[in-house]
DNA sequence: AATATATTGATATAAATATATCCATATGAA
DNA sequence: TTCATATGGATATATTTATATCAATATATT
């Protein structure tokens, strides 16, 4: 705290005068020929790994807030979740964060800036169909509050579960989607029904004016270009968790 | 079905009798100065993408064959989920199944090479700690035994819950697990105790000699090299969707 | 029989993603 | 003060993954 306004009076190079891009920009290296594309430089999107990875930096950062850290380098996040130092500064530059040397990254702006990023700032509003056996659970879950989702509402077409309630949410009918969506301006939908149903259902979440459907069913959607889907497919886990399990027992049994 | 066993009779240049490796190979591009890797070729391993899109391929391909298909072509394969062929025949080559031009590949003979590939080509049992909202959907779900997981006991730590039937399964405590594992011979375990218990839990699963742990929980596991774990994380699917929601509406409100 | 066509498997190229390297900088230690 | 060091940001390189291209081939068509 000695010389708070002293700016690189060290840096005798004029070559230092250069202004530093924060976000990384895409250089072309093929011969480009696309004439939308003419500028020589383009802002790059964050690569999907990228925005799957900063969940996982959000809820470490709201552990280090509990705790009272107030800075954290791009280090700590790293080690932590085993991936390379400039990854994690490379995914959080996309957010629009700077870090200072030395210090790090401040973590309240940075889990702000996280939250900005992924439209988690205000809490998404979600609607939930199929109040089954994983719509139930997911129902009682409140941990994706964290992540900006909160299951406001849930509809069913069993005539024995409408009108009950189920972790404390009230079953409607599925005939009252539309009008509760255009009452309450939700754009987000969980579908948990069986996969048989999911496309036709799907259809109706859309036409009751969905803009977003986080899909737990096997059935890959077709949906208009506007609503975006997300399918969730643990048979993918299972399938890398399986051939691992594979290849360590491989490795171990030659080993021995 | 004429001349079966004329070989390449045409072919007239030298250069085509080069033999046809089928799994694609490495070639070294930069100067490779680990005395390990010395041959100029090394067996490429399936990418993790690849993995993942193998049970999607079986789905579809059970599919096939419930309805009497024969053949099927990678073309096809593709076409339903949005992929280029391209990759199809490169995921395939990896479990080792050969197709015939103009014709395809012999579904029954792809959907063997898949599942021994994933090693789901016999049933793999598995147990399940923490029967909770998530616990009992997973265990009441038994779309996973068409990925080779079939749960076959479950165990939890609350009074109230054990020697009670939950899904059609008896609750255990979790003190019998070493006992039951040992006996059954299972390698396999899905965790889905809360976030705080989850580490110490997963231990007590390792210490009862499970090899693999599919972990349902928001923590990051340690456990010894020897043991497999798969970390499912719906926080990374809902970043997706949220940031891609955000990025739709965004290029909508340009174009309007 | 000759030709056209769909398809596979191999190879080549491109694109995306991860990693290495370097410099500037803020802090603490000597 | 001077120096060593950890760190962020930029750029360069390497690696991984996806896509394009093409010869070979099995079937259908003319
Ligand atoms: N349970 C799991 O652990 C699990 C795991 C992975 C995937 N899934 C998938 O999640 C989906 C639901 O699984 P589940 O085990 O909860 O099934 P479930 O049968 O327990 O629940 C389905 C619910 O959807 C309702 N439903 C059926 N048709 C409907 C329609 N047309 N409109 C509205 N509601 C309708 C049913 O009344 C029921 O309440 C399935 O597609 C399944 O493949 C489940
Ligand atoms: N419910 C969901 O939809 C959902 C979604 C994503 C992730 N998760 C994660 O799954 C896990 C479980 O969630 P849940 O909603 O089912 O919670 P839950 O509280 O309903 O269930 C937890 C179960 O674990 C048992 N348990 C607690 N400590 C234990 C211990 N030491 N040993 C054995 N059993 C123990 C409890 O008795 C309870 O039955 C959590 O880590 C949660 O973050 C849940």
């Amino acid at each position: 705290m000695k010389n708070k306004n002293k700016k690189t009076v060290m840096s005798p190079a004029p070559s230092s005068v250069q202004k530093r891009k924060l976000i990384p920009k895409k250089t072309i290296t093929s011969i480009e020929k696309n004439p939308e594309k003419l500028e020589s430089e383009e802002v790059v999107k964050p690569s999907l790994s990228c925005v799957r990875r900063l969940p996982s930096y959000l809820q470490l950062l709201r552990a280090l807030q509990a705790d009272g850290h107030e800075y954290v380098s791009g280090t700590v996040l790293a080690s932590v979740h085993h991936l390379a130092p400039v990854i994690v500064r490379k995914d959080l530059a996309f957010t629009g964060v700077t870090g200072t040397p030395r210090i790090g990254f401040q973590v309240t702006e940075l889990i702000a800036a996280i939250e900005r990023f992924l439209g988690w700032d205000n809490q998404n509003k979600a609607v939930l169909v199929g109040v089954g056996n994983l719509g139930s659970a997911l129902l009682g879950y409140h941990g994706f509050e964290n992540f900006g989702l909160q299951i406001v509402a849930c509809f069913d077409n069993d005539p024995m579960k409408i009108d009950t309630w189920i972790r404390g949410c009230k079953v409607h009918s599925l005939d009252q989607l539309p009008r509760f969506i255009r009452r309450s301006h939700i754009v987000l939908g969980v579908l948990t029904v069986p996969a048989e149903a999911a496309q036709k259902t799907a259809e109706r979440m859309v036409e009751s004016g969905l803009l977003g459907i986080w899909n737990f069913t096997s059935v890959k959607l077709a949906v208009p270009a506007n609503v975006v889907t997300q399918k969730e497919d643990l048979a993918e886990g299972l399938a890398v968790l399986s051939h691992r399990m594979q290849h360590v027992s491989k490795t171990l049994a030659i080993q021995q």
